[in-house]
Parts: C-alpha cells; structure tokens; sequence
DNA sequence: CCGTATCCAAATAGATACTG
DNA sequence: CAGTATCTATTTGGATACGG
C-alpha cells in the first residue's frame, strides 16, 4: 500500500540514480561542454577551430572545460610535435557513447520549449 | 568528401540541437534540481518531507530550486488554505516526461563511472 | 599556434534568524 | 509549517596580456 517506505525517505536506488544523474551532469554540465561536444561529434578539430566555431568563450575557459573532458576521458588530446605547434581534439569512445543521451537531451529540451512557450511569432510585439 | 563544410563552423542542425541541449541543461542542471525530480517521480511530497528527505540542502536554496522548477513548469505546488499551513509538491507532465531522461543520465553515469574508476574495492585503504 | 597567468565579474550556493 | 530576508562564501565564467 505505502509507496517506496513510510517517511518518503530517498530509497537506495533513488539514491544511487540521483548520484550517477550528478555525475553525468558534473561531467557535461559546464558553461561550453555541450557545445564543445556537438563540435567533436561532427569530427576532430584543432584548437584555434574550436576557437573560431565557438563564438564567445575565453581562451582560458575553452582551455579550461577542454582540461576537464579529457581528465574525465571524454576527449582525446594529440599532440603534434611540429613548429608551429599543432593539437588536435576528438572524442574518445567514452565520449562518442554520449551521443544518443544529447540527441534526447536536444529532444526533450525542444519540446520543452514548444510546450513553455506556445507559439512566439503570434504575439506581434509584447505590448508592456 | 568534405564533412559538414568546409571550415568546420557549427552548421545550422548542430546550433539548433546544441540551444536545445543547453535548455535543457538549465532546466535540470542546478544543483539540487535532479534530487528534487528523482524524488518527486516517487509521489508527491511536502515541503517539509522534501528538506527531511534532501539532506545538506539550506531552506533559502531549496526554495529557490522549486520556484525554478515551478516556473519552468516542471513541479506544480499545491497550497492548502489551513492552519498550521500545508504545501505539497507533486511533478507536472511535463515533470515526468523527464523520467527517461534522468534514467538514461543515471545509466550513463554508472557506465562512466565504472569506465574511469575501475575496481575500487581492489585498492585496500589508499597508501598515500 | 597553443596555450598560461593574472585579475575581475557574475552567478550560485549556504547558514541562519525571523515571520504569517 | 512553510517559507522570506540578510549576509557571506564558493564556484564558475570572462577579458586579456604574455610566454614556449
């Protein structure tokens, strides 16, 4: 009859679902991840393209959430031994296994917005 | 030949499901959002079940989750007009619709996880 | 070209006393 | 019971000059 327990106390595996949910979001939830991840599905890119594909971030943030997916092992770093230097960054299998988990993520937040925010073009210009 | 175009910029499709994605991302990314929906989707609660329940959560902090939630449609707040007061809790559809997400968020996170923390229990009490 | 170092701003979270 | 009002701390992001 009573759901889950009597005090409607986390259950354990509530408890272990809520934790992987926060380690996935830990792990893609920076200001530029998603962005840098939709880059690298599309294929490697260096690092003055993500740059210039990424309009906005700082160098040092770029470098900065780049760092953090590859210490989560999301990303690859190559280095080329070449002057002028050249790095190159693609994603790892671990990485490329967050596909389908963005493309619903994309989805729900598609219709997410088509829900929250019925039809925008129908009101002309917000009159207060 | 060429994959998406030629300097690598985002293509349309990209930005468009990256927008979703980051969307999405603000709905569900703040910092105790997930506990709250993974509790919610076990039945609806009371305030004060939610802060019993959400341990090392402040009362201003939870607060301000829920009314996000709230406005974001996700947790319909149900006010009670009796003394001494009583507010419950409960997800919206839409707040539902969220489930298989969460669970695919919660697999992907085990399965990272597992991936880049291989067999803890192998390593006794940590030497150093 | 590919970053790092430094400094700064903003957003988010937290503790806690108080109120209808 | 279910919050609000303050105040503070921490975390995150940003601009930009400089270095290997």
């Amino acid at each position: 009859m009573r759901k889950t327990n009597s005090t409607n106390a986390i259950n354990e595996k509530t408890l272990s679902r809520l934790c992987s949910t926060a380690h996935t979001l830990s792990v893609i939830g920076g200001r530029w991840k998603p962005t840098i991840l939709w880059c690298l599905l599309d294929g490697k890119m260096r690092y003055h393209e993500l740059k210039k594909s990424i309009k906005g971030v700082s160098e040092r943030v770029l470098v900065l959430q780049l760092r953090e997916l590859e210490s989560d092992q999301l990303v690859k770093r190559i280095i080329y031994p070449e002057v002028p230097p050249r790095v190159e960054y693609e994603l790892t299998s671990l990485g490329k296994s967050l596909e389908p988990l963005l493309n619903q993520m994309a989805s729900w937040g598609a219709l997410h917005k088509k829900k929250t925010q019925p039809a925008r073009e129908l009101e002309p210009a917000g009159v207060n």
